[in-house]
DNA sequence: AATCAATATTAAGATAAAGTTAAGTTTTTT
DNA sequence: AAAAAACTTAACTTTATCTTAATATTGATT
């Protein structure tokens, strides 16, 4: 997949940096599109299904925390990358754009190249997720688990288990390399998101419960490592 | 790439926020040098050349604006991110901050968990640079062994042993390079770290269980220089 | 062959990482 | 608004792993 077949769609009020940043994304080959406030953003992702959405926070009217909220209802966007565009210090904002379902944010002022290498690398999540989508399907079956992503439920011998969403997504991570061994790190970022900051033992804690759940012996303890599923 | 791998400096005039964050960020493995002033700053990076600088925004003599400006001159530092650690407040210098080549900045006072947050999403940036790593094969084979770094396993002979951390990177290590001799004091830098003190017996108890688990042949000792991996 | 520094061996002690539990928070549901 | 569920934190326990220390062995050098 090349740069030239990703969608970019740009929201900002100010004229401006619209056309600034705009133009460095444009020559690094991307495709742009460009909103000036939140209902013309939507009305455009609708219509061009962006891969990406960087999305001014201040906007009059419909600010951003509010236009993704309704971005994140359509159905079609909902593998659509949303990322705050946020001025220095709103801290406020951060933590109310990732509750609005945003992935990412980046503080503006921001230099081009920050801006691209960013936006590279939260194009390469959507290019994994989506190879993992095409290749694997929404059920995935090791051992006596079947795993069910879409339906969120995960069943042990013909026995559904109800998992909560972080021990979901915690084995879900695991089991989709099984024997690969995950370092903290890489489940803190792959579960909880970068910017989130959790105590060190709620990673235990988690692993415990899902233990308890599907059994002892598939979640295996590297220490000093990480963990890893194993059958 | 290991946290020990990243050289960070961290540069503030006052003493107990460089113990401080020095004392963290240690502990998470990162190697740290400081400094007090611009100027040091300046001496310390051409000589270390860090992946990451920590520079403090307010400081007499040299502030951290000015020292950044210097710092982006210099042709070796072209790849290093550069932070700025700012107290609330202080809008200005963000903006300048930008301008002067900074890369992110973070604002004091902050909590040892979201800076290393923080951190670890800057040299993020690096290490996706620097992904050699990844297509540089997962495995590793050397006469009967076989050594899967992502897996954290080594199969001698299609039975599987499970070494803990240290043995495994020490093994790792040697079986890199069969029959160079690493030294002493090479098998300290890769596997503890250039900061780490250890007594001189702990190599010998680590290399004596290694062979124990994988055989005495393979290792072999040049007394007086350092070890090798055989076949 | 005697010497001596370097390495080997062991087992015990120390340590840092992970496990556990229960009590707080926050979020969601009713 | 209350109740329930999910999540996080914090204090404490456990354990694998690492380090040390004491003693033995090796092998180069004279």
């Amino acid at each position: 997949m090349n740069n030239k077949d990703f969608r970019i769609l740009l929201v900002d009020d100010e004229p401006d940096i619209l056309e600034f940043i705009a133009y460095n994304i444009t020559k690094e080959g991307f495709e742009v599109c460009t909103a000036q406030n939140g209902k013309e953003a939507i009305d455009v992702a609708k219509k061009v299904n962006p891969h990406l959405i960087l999305l001014d926070v201040m906007m009059p009217e419909m600010d951003g925390i509010e236009t993704c909220e309704i971005l994140r209802q359509e159905e079609d966007l909902k593998d659509t990358i949303i990322a705050f565009l946020t001025a220095r210090g709103e801290d406020y904002s951060q933590i109310a754009g990732f509750d609005a379902g945003g992935d990412d944010y980046i503080t503006k002022p921001v230099k081009p190249k920050v801006l691209l290498s960013r936006i590279k690398a939260l194009l390469k999540r959507f290019r994994a997720s989506n190879e993992d989508e095409k290749s694997e399907g929404l059920v995935i079956k090791q051992s006596d688990l079947v795993i069910d992503k879409e339906k969120y439920i995960v069943t042990k011998s013909d026995k559904e288990l109800i998992l909560p969403k972080k021990e979901f997504e915690l084995l879900l991570l695991l089991i989709t390399k099984p024997d690969k061994v995950f370092t903290r790190d890489e489940i803190f970022n792959a579960v909880w998101g970068e910017n989130i900051v959790v105590g060190d033992r709620t990673i235990d804690v988690h692993i415990r419960k899902l233990r308890e759940k599907i059994g002892d012996n598939h979640i295996k303890t590297i220490k000093g490592v990480g963990y890893k599923f194993v059958n």
